[in-house]
DNA sequence: CGATAACATGAGTGAGCGCTCAGGTTCATG
DNA sequence: CATGAACCTGAGCGCTCACTCATGTTATCG
């Protein structure tokens, strides 16, 4: 991971706001994930017939993510396309060639950046010490929540669309795992449930983007949070 | 309060851009606060003569504010200075004569909202019992953190101006009461600071008003957070 | 090496928004 | 009532941004 190149303008009182109109573009038969899908009236259109696209598309649409990383990870979800087009090398049409509405584009960020998170959690699940990974994930969580503004953005945002609701299930699914092992392991109460964790989570996320907690604020404001996890004296 | 009339335009890929450019306008001597400030050159210029509206522009910039905090309430920051002006019975023109740029009226609204909120801080700590007081408001702004969304999102989004600071502070100090009280009561840890607790508040705020929790996942969420700000089980 | 379909290009389109200003209207004062 | 200053109006300006499309370029295959 490189480190962020042009963080100057700072300040921006901006607010994005994207709208979700469009749910089914095509997108999924480029990578390859085509599920054979609902809807989609399959038979005659060649929809998802994997069509390998060329090497240079291939090369353009992997610049254009890596760009779109950077632009929005640093302006956030109201980062412009053709801020993303220069950063990747490529004209303002190509973006659009390869994500059909700026919607598209985000989301496909989305969609990696959950999965990553989601793989760290499994990961930390199941070779990670029980009664410490919870937190762990937690803390490195909100620790890169800075890199991660898009994700916290959009998420907040109310952007969780069909498209990527997957990949939230998926990391939702991971945490679920962290506080099995750490419940089992006695490190958190039995009746904390999942979701009253993941709204921890992305608060504690959310804070610490837009505020900008330093390491110290972070680590008190957390430590009030595991206590809050760890003891024995409500009921929820 | 009406209920909402012009709901339809949800559609808008839209995003807004403030601009911080203008700092240092008027609208200070409007209602009165004049502090014979610094600089502006004290002398010649009437500046701060406090100049008494005349009385339609009072009633105007009266239902331009309560147009402004219904309209930013529902849209977020982002929401039209031209809604705004549409839902106050006024021109577009109009809104701008009283604040000259959209951050003053947002602005004005912030400091109202922070303003009203500080003073139920200050009156919880002074009649409230100091047990509880903390967590009382601590529940009550997440509670109505879905109105006060401007506030959260405006201070979420690092737009705490100058001119706003004075009641951040003042909110902030309400909060340091409440928690010095809960402290000597003994239902707060003594090695808990303000900063852990404001930083804990606005991401439960953020959290509650990006996720839309209901009462209930509030309620589980704030009882996590309560319970580490009671236990004694950590050193920080 | 052609031939062709896939792909890239970037000026242009349309829409929204913050903000302005010349001209009309209304309130306060004597 | 008359007068003038304060105020209101709303078409319009300038800008940004998501998105399009006619034209030019390039990869792939026989």
């Amino acid at each position: 991971m490189p480190p962020v190149a042009l963080a100057a303008t700072e300040m921006r009182p901006a607010v994005a706001q994207v709208g979700l109109w469009n749910c089914a573009w095509a997108e999924a038969a480029v990578i390859g994930e085509g599920a054979g899908g609902a809807g989609a009236t399959p038979g005659s259109d060649r929809a998802n017939a994997a069509a390998p696209l060329r090497a240079d598309a291939r090369r353009n649409r992997a610049r254009i993510l890596d760009a779109a990383e950077h632009v929005f990870a640093e302006r956030g979800p109201s980062g412009s396309t053709e801020e993303v087009a220069a950063r990747a090398g490529v004209a303002i049409g190509t973006v659009f060639r390869h994500f059909p509405t700026k919607q598209a584009l985000l989301q496909a960020i989305m969609k990696e950046l959950l999965g990553r998170l989601a793989g760290q959690a499994a990961e930390l699940a199941a070779n990670g010490d029980p009664a410490t990974g919870l937190f762990v994930f937690f803390t490195d969580l909100v620790g890169q929540a800075a890199e991660k503004r898009t994700v916290v953005e959009l998420l907040a945002e109310g952007g969780i669309d069909v498209s990527i609701a997957g990949s939230v299930q998926a990391l939702r699914d991971g945490v679920g795992q962290l506080l099995s092992r750490a419940q089992e392991a006695g490190a958190v109460r039995e009746d904390v449930q999942l979701d009253t964790v993941v709204a921890l989570l992305t608060s504690a996320c959310q804070g610490a983007v837009q505020a900008a907690w330093d390491q110290d604020l972070q680590r008190r404001t957390l430590g009030v949070i595991f206590d809050g996890l760890r003891t024995q004296r409500r009921r929820e």
